[in-house]
DNA sequence: GCTATAAAAATTATCTATAATTTCTAATTC
DNA sequence: GAATTAGAAATTATAGATAATTTTTATAGC
């Protein structure tokens, strides 16, 4: 019982070593060594080499031929980039959800919001973040956007972790509240609106740090 | 010399492949079978698979796992949605574009597109199409939104080639010539609305098919 | 003739082995 | 002591082999 998703052992540990890269565990341009990486899993390098090219088609890896696969590194302009892709990609996504969201999921999402609010640290909150955006987005029934938003929202979720690895500070987030506020009026444009903003505020730093500069110097308050 | 971009056999594999299904070769819901393509590229089947989760990747194949590999089927809806994103995506890289395009961009990019205009087949029509969206979009200088682009260039292809099996007439495109003429004179937001539904167009077909149809039966101006 | 079932063939997923390349280490030279 | 180079160790990419699963084919029953 309890069968997983994806049965391959590639597709295991592709979500592994994806959690980890996004949760910092494995830090930007450290090596992925596929025997070691065998190893620990128990398994050869085969299904190893499928995970990586995985990992390379959701940005969080890059390889070069002969060179062996890295934790991709990333700097402002590419969380910025990121934050600008999910914002075009939400917006058009929460469109169409509008018109099959109920009451049930609000509520749903509004409870999500209240997680964030109370929660104790980054990953709790990042958990609830995600479940509120997916909840108002998933009825759109559109998969490969919602798939790219889902990788894009861990390239996001990476930047956030890296961003915060000392300290959590509470803090109550207003943007998702208006964002429910407008939906369940029904101004679906308001509400776009404000997500389109919310969104593309990741990156974006009271005191904004200049090109090429490492990303953990910068603080962001982000969705 | 003339060294390929890629080095490894499972980055060839995956972009002939690709290349196939685009172009209609290999037909939707077509069994990809790790052996007999190892033997037509000479190799093993251990780069084929490697080949295989790339395309998966770009919405080209879908895997079952110990069920094989299919070439992955689209309908209607899927091309309208790939449409919507090319639509909001592209929007995004021509914003961002727009200072950096130079007199020398728009120039090749009007030359793509009077080859499109004289184009006597669709893949003929197609290159000049991707060389012309490609020309204008590319010095946003943003790789994850144009490989994201690219990917969704090709799946539209694919539906263009499918679309248009049989027969082609030749046709003025004057969105791509209204685009060249907005930028000329820095009219960016006018180029991206233009834009925008110059993309949304593709899957609008004259005479509508309904849900479920198959895609062949519509035809659509698309660009 | 059609459906169900069982055996055979084909196919997938993975492991082990191997050649080629890269990276690391240490000795040698200036 | 720093830079260079030669050799050793590690690593990648691919091939070949194998167990498990699925698909196909053929057969038996109705």
């Amino acid at each position: 019982m309890a069968k997983e998703p994806e049965d391959t052992i590639a597709s295991r540990i592709s979500r592994v070593l994806a959690d980890r890269i996004v949760r910092g565990e494995l830090s930007a341009g450290l090596r992925l060594r596929q025997d070691h990486i065998a190893e620990e899993f128990g398994t050869s390098h085969v299904p190893v080499r499928e995970a990586f090219r995985r990992l390379e088609a959701q940005g969080l890896a890059i390889s070069e031929p002969r060179r062996g696969v890295r934790v991709a590194s990333f700097d402002l302009k590419e969380v910025r980039e990121v934050a600008e892709m999910r914002a075009a990609l939400e917006v058009l996504a929460l469109r169409h959800a509008a018109n099959h969201l109920t009451p049930a999921i609000l509520d749903a999402a509004e409870e999500a919001a209240r997680e964030g609010d109370v929660a104790v640290d980054v990953h709790a909150w990042e958990d609830a973040n995600r479940r509120f955006h997916r909840l108002i987005l998933a009825p759109c029934g559109m998969n490969r956007l919602l798939a790219s938003i889902d990788d894009l929202h861990a390239a996001s979720a990476r930047f956030l972790f890296s961003a915060w690895r000392s300290g959590w500070e509470k803090r109550t987030d207003h943007d998702h509240r208006a964002i429910l506020l407008a939906l369940r009026q029904g101004r679906v444009e308001e509400a776009a609106s404000i997500l389109e903003r919310h969104v593309q505020w990741i990156g974006r730093a009271p005191k904004s740090a200049q090109r090429g500069t490492n990303v953990s110097d910068v603080f962001a308050i982000v969705g």
